[in-house]
DNA sequence: TAGGCCATCTGGTCCT
DNA sequence: AGGACCAGATGGCCTA
């Protein structure tokens, strides 16, 4: 199916554009219909018969509901955002399936692992080519390499690297 | 039909 | 005070 039309079919969001449509179709309506404007007239000498308070709570209900509606809206954008970022990272991770989506979580453990993976194969490259007195000489490498290990005691480079096809493989296989 | 994934709404909390 | 962020709830779509 086409993700555009797959999207049309999402729940449409609320907005103030709407509530705004709405509120104009609905004062077109009156326009319209002069005996149903009349009817509306008595209602509306009715509702100057209530108290201040009254007309005060529903001001504050309108505005709570104009600001909620803005607050969706941010909302809205925000998590559009952090999906453009997914989308960032999706392209930047190689991966097998590329004829399907990864789901969010499997494009955070993906990224992990790719991560790990990389940062491995640096540091077993600069402590192996690089000699004394270059810019990433063993004594930098050394530090870094150290700083590795001590977030990554508990496993071995080679271990990224299987982790992270394994887990290439086992998405495919669950697709 | 159940389960996974996702978008949206909502109220609470944190931050500027 | 107002916006950003977060987590829970809800409902739609898809696939096995």
């Amino acid at each position: 199916m086409k993700a555009k039309a797959k999207a049309a079919r999402r729940r449409r969001p609320v907005n103030l554009e709407d509530i705004h449509e709405q509120r104009a179709s609905s004062e077109e309506h009156l326009v319209k219909c002069p005996s149903y404007k009349d009817k509306r007239k008595g209602e509306d000498e009715e509702l100057v018969k209530i108290s201040s308070k009254k007309r005060r709570e529903t001001a504050n209900r309108e505005e709570h509901s104009t600001r909620r509606l803005e607050s969706n809206e941010r909302e809205r954008q925000r998590m559009h955002k952090l999906n453009n970022a997914f989308q960032a990272l999706r392209e930047v991770i190689p991966h097998v399936r590329a004829e399907k989506k990864l789901s969010k979580i499997e494009t955070l453990t993906l990224a992990k692992n790719y991560i790990n993976t990389l940062t491995a194969t640096i540091l077993n490259m600069s402590s192996g080519c690089a000699t004394p007195g270059q810019e990433g000489s063993p004594a930098n490498g050394g530090k870094l390499f150290q700083h590795y290990q001590q977030q990554h005691s508990d496993e071995d480079n080679d271990g990224h690297l299987k982790k992270y096809s394994t887990q290439i493989h086992s998405f495919r296989k669950g697709s």
